[in-house]
DNA sequence: GCCATATGTAAAGGTCGCTTTACAAAACGA
DNA sequence: TCGTTTTGTAAAGCGACCTTTACATATGGC
């Protein structure tokens, strides 16, 4: 599963303790999210795309085989 | 995290064994997922909004406090 | 009544998602 | 150069996600 996050965190100039912060997770959290350390859950996948104002379909790809 | 999956399911006229065959999971997880036991994982969340055809956000929806 | 199908649930077990604490290294400004 | 901020990573721990096996119950057709 691929993701933009990185992308959309520094388009806002954001830490990744900011964008920590705004998701109400650890910042250890986003900082695997954004190197694919692994997915997020569902209901924090809702959050990003909340926060950023997008579908979850435009921050998060499937791979191929999914 | 409220879904819609009994519903889509139902319009098929699927069962739950059927589903969870076209989904790759076992028939206990699409129960649990249905009866709201627990969220499926993004993964997953991206091959139920496929195979109905639909975003995830038209399948499941957040809780108000999320 | 019988048999097959569908649904609900339980228990045990493995991996994933997220936490806290902690340390190291890189980057940056003054 | 020094102090601060930012990023990367590790380890331990806990609950969530999903599996397999198994059993119980309900429903429907014959």
């Amino acid at each position: 599963m691929n993701n933009r996050i990185q992308e959309l965190r520094q388009l806002r100039n954001w830490s990744q303790a900011d964008l920590a912060a705004h998701l109400q997770v650890s910042r250890q959290t986003v900082n695997a999210l954004e190197r694919g350390r692994y997915d997020p859950s569902l209901p924090l996948a809702f959050s990003i795309a909340r926060l950023f104002g997008l579908p979850i379909e435009q921050i998060f790809q499937p791979d191929q085989d999914r």
